[in-house]
DNA sequence: AAATAAATGTTTGCATACTAATGAAATAGC
DNA sequence: GCTATTTCATTAGTATGCAAACATTTATTT
């Protein structure tokens, strides 16, 4: 009989719960761009052109996913595509003018992001919790 | 400028990646339903019969995310709805024989996933991170 | 008590993200 | 050179999530 079985104790619950709660507070403070679409973003501006499927790849993100991801943000005009004239397969990927700066602008924005995040949390805690989900 | 920005030390992006784990070991051990589908299934063999609403509100659901989980539920014989005859907008949900013995069935496989997924952790660690979790 | 206002429950429509399956191009092995 | 394998990208289908709308109930006012 599972009658100790509490979900509210289980690690995938809790989880969903943080993501939750991170997801509200990052859609107040940047509306523009979706956690995952700033993440693309933020990578592409560490590297510069890059194909989607290492972009991709960058960001822990199933090549489908990414094309997606990359299809709002062409639309947006935020990144542009051009086709690889040496591998036609290869589809590269690179940060438009404006969305460039948007993302510097997006990065501000995401530190204040963090913060409150982890408000509730000691600068140790968060150190913490970083290394046990790295850990996970 | 954003140059000690770093993606990979962000909360959001760990958990991010954390969740995703979870859910591949989840749909490895339990293919019949997802996670918020369990986690809706779970609660209602805790509760018994409850309103739509409720129901999403003891799951931490939105309504109308809850209205979809339920329609594919509902989809799958696993649960079924009726009017409640006091309360015209209320849909009262339950378990069907199938739904209920699926979720004990689904609890025990649950055991395992939470088990799997904290595998890289200690015991003291997954009481951290489940602290840390909430605290948050 | 009737009328209006506020709160609650549900539903619809739309955006985002993820997976499985497919097709096209490049590389490796023979 | 030819076949098999790998890599890259895309399409189609499913799930979750939110904003807005609608219906019913409860509270408030006159």
């Amino acid at each position: 009989m599972p009658n100790d079985y509490r979900l509210d104790d289980q690690v995938g619950y809790k989880l969903r719960l943080a993501t939750q709660r991170h997801l509200e507070i990052f859609s107040r403070h940047l509306s523009d761009v979706t956690p995952t679409q700033f993440s693309i973003l933020a990578r592409l501006y560490e590297v510069g052109e890059t194909s989607q499927n290492q972009l991709g790849r960058l960001v822990a993100m199933d090549a489908a996913t990414t094309k997606g991801v990359i299809a709002r943000l062409l639309e947006k005009d935020l990144v542009e595509a051009r086709a690889d004239p040496n591998d036609l397969r290869r589809l590269q990927i690179s940060l438009t003018d404006a969305g460039r700066s948007l993302t510097i602008d997006a990065i501000a924005k995401a530190r204040k992001i963090t913060k409150d995040t982890v408000a509730n949390l000691t600068g140790r805690d968060v150190k913490r919790l970083l290394e046990l989900l790295d850990k996970m």
